[in-house]
DNA sequence: ATCATTTCATTGCAAATGAAATGAAGTCAA
DNA sequence: TTGACTTCATTTCATTTGCAATGAAATGAT
């Protein structure tokens, strides 16, 4: 090895670093007035999208994995934001969806939430950064069809329920 | 509101998802080999760069809080990864180095760290996420320093320690 | 119909994390 | 010099998370 990495020119450092800080200053606008988790700030916003939903396909949705969704919907099961029920066609499945209550949460989060993309930078610029993160996208999905088409054993490990999990997500764009 | 957030149009939201996406998908060709997780990776990688380094200047640098780094440091020691030694010339710091060891993991995880980031895409098209990340690090700078020249009580509160945190991280550019 | 396998949501367990607290050390003002 | 205040790394405490396990339900093969 010549030289260490340089970090500050790392793709997979950088994007890292400022979605972890992108993320903490979005929650900042609503963790402190709502006592909303991140994950749970994403629950919402997910169901109020479209729902009934899932624990699977809300995990796809979220990129969590379940025993996170089904716990953050837990959390906000108690406080009456959401609701579960039993689907009928398959009793392994339940379905949830926001509360009355819940879809007045995210009513009074998405103004907070598009003033601070708004602040993000200019149309412009936001355009070139989603098409960025887009081209990223397919990337990364053809590094996973590559996996299972090698059907390489580590990357099978290591995928492992990420595949599965990813699978439907690739499905709705 | 009239409409939901279309969160797929939602750069946060996309930022946030596709970063995890990526950090995990990279973690993937380090951790069951070498069994280190991201932090640890992320701190290893900064002290191959400069060392020998301070909890705080290493939490800085990470973007991590400063107990995950003492902690993900000790981790690292009881492995014989790293290594911490007084300052004298003020006993409240810890310089903290890689060991040979260290230097000698580092230097195995480098080369599937370049091949991964090598997949996500042309360079051309990289430069251009770059360039993207690089404004939007820009934005949020300018962000933090809006709030924190507004005196604003919340942004004050929310920002805490990050601002003190991020701090000596605008000034390393 | 039976049985093997897969899928689902949840739970258990251990580890990690975040916020607050702590004690030591340093800086600054009077 | 003393005392107030700040900074540092670590620890405590409560909570969350990740992985594996679990039991129920569904699917597919025979």
């Amino acid at each position: 090895m010549d030289e260490p990495l340089d970090l500050d020119g790392f793709l997979p450092y950088r994007l890292a670093v400022l979605a972890a800080r992108t993320s903490r200053m979005l929650a900042a606008a609503y963790q402190a007035r709502f006592d909303i988790s991140i994950h749970e700030w994403r629950i919402i916003a997910h169901l109020a999208q479209a729902s009934p939903v899932t624990v699977r396909d809300l995990a796809a949705r979220t990129d969590l994995d379940r025993p996170a969704v089904s716990r953050a919907v837990d959390r906000l099961r108690l406080r009456g934001l959401v609701e579960k029920a039993p689907v009928s066609t398959d009793r392994r499945l339940v379905a949830i969806a926001l509360t009355g209550e819940g879809q007045a949460l995210y009513g009074r989060i998405v103004p907070l939430a598009r003033a601070f993309e708004a602040r993000l930078g200019d149309a412009d610029a936001q355009a070139a950064l989603m098409a960025g993160l887009d081209a990223l996208d397919t990337e990364l999905d053809a590094m996973e069809a590559a996996a299972r088409a090698a059907g390489d054993r580590n990357a099978d490990q290591s995928d492992g329920d990420g595949s599965s999990a990813n699978q439907p997500q690739s499905g709705q764009p």
